[in-house]
DNA sequence: TAGATTGTTAATCGATTAACAATC
DNA sequence: TAGATTGTTAATCGATTAACAATC
């Protein structure tokens, strides 16, 4: 069984700082890659993309694993990040939906080495169940269940069409997955106690065009203010 | 020119707002796919996974677009928030790096019906060139510049593997792309002004991981609980 | 008018940030 | 010891939510 120390209870990591995890660990991981021993919340609050003060309360919540006057061991931290995150083991994941998406999906070298393992690729389509994607033979979605029972699987990928996501995550929810991350531009209903995570790229897009607009338009604000003054660049 | 009326400039949408109109825009398009023409503040909430509240005070900031006692016009909201967004006309977007994941965000069917165009296809990889991906033949990406002032391209795509993302993104910023949809597993640092959404495929997952993990410690914990004080199921 | 539902207020909650005491 | 850098504090900022007056 698992036990956790008595410290353990006292932390309570806020969603923001759960959400930053992985990016620190990937950054340690590439300034292990690169040789580096040692860093300052410095540097790796710029290889991750972030100012130092966040990283640092961030690590905070984790537990105190820096040294004052000297910085963090990279190694050590990166084992306790991803001791938190739990990725010092392999969390076994299926795969439904086996279009593009899925493909692309089964394909990523990423997974195994950041903690998960591809334990199945399953599509509804009799005629893409058999099929070999990845070294992986597609399965039929009905095996579901005794793909899960088998690998005991908490987390499922859903990368089917919009119409589909909502039958995928019931099924799943019904033989026990409590943690779903899902591909289909789709809202997932389920009940409370299951993780939901989306990612959808045309919404991604759509944040950015909104953007892209407003500098757009502030362009054209300050160039009428500046034909509306008689001012112009300098 | 572009010109905005007396009102817009009191508009400051907050960050997480902007976030989560594109999830209305597509609760809508759903809506109105079903034949609905008008809902409530209830009813969309529900659609897109969210609370009414939150909803209301969304929608607020772009406007007074319902009726009190009513609800709202399904098309005419709809209309409003691509507007607002910037999706009533579309966008070229570019597409660097064509993979596995490359090849499946170009056949990506929603990137067309919501507001977007693919216009280019680009790799580095001389083997990749002259392919055809969805119709579209894969060009060098050495053709990204002349791509981009022809069809006025604002948003570019990475699908590259990590090591080459930061150039790409250097190449697309020096060019004059100011939005970037980065699905590389990497930061890209960029100057100012140039906004960068990231995907991340093993992110999503390791989000997943800690909270799967601490619901295994709660089981745990309870049952240790249990075991301790004598309890169990009722 | 009575019922329904919006748009807004105000309170609460959570996240970010700068500054600095603690300490290596 | 002097310099460097962490871990924490406290102030600020932004997001969420419930409640309800406005009004169709």
């Amino acid at each position: 069984m698992t036990t956790r120390s008595s410290t353990d209870a006292a932390r309570v990591i806020p969603e923001a700082t759960v959400a930053r995890l992985p990016v620190y660990l990937r950054a340690l991981t590439a300034l292990a890659d690169n040789g580096i021993r040692t860093c300052s919340s410095e540097d790796l609050a710029t290889a991750a993309g972030v100012n130092s003060a966040k990283l640092r309360k961030d690590l905070s919540y984790l537990g105190s694993y820096g040294t004052r006057g000297v910085g963090y061991d990279v190694d050590y931290l990166r084992y306790q990040i991803a001791r938190e995150i739990g990725v010092t083991q392999d969390w076994p994941v299926v795969i439904v939906g086996i279009g593009n998406l899925g493909h692309a999906l089964a394909n990523y070298s990423g997974f195994r080495s950041r903690g998960f393992r591809v334990v199945a690729l399953l599509d509804a389509d009799e005629s893409v169940v058999g099929q070999s994607v990845a070294g992986v033979v597609v399965r039929p979605f009905r095996d579901l269940e005794e793909i899960v029972r088998e690998h005991d699987v908490a987390i499922g990928v859903i990368a089917t069409p919009a119409v589909a996501a909502q039958d995928v995550a019931d099924r799943m929810v019904a033989i026990g997955i409590t943690s779903i991350l899902n591909f289909a531009p789709a809202v997932v209903a389920v009940p409370e106690g299951v993780d939901v995570r989306k990612v959808d790229l045309s919404i991604e897009l759509q944040i950015l065009a909104y953007h892209e607009q407003r500098k757009a338009n502030g362009a054209d604000a300050a160039a009428a203010v500046a034909v509306e003054t008689g001012g112009g660049a300098a």
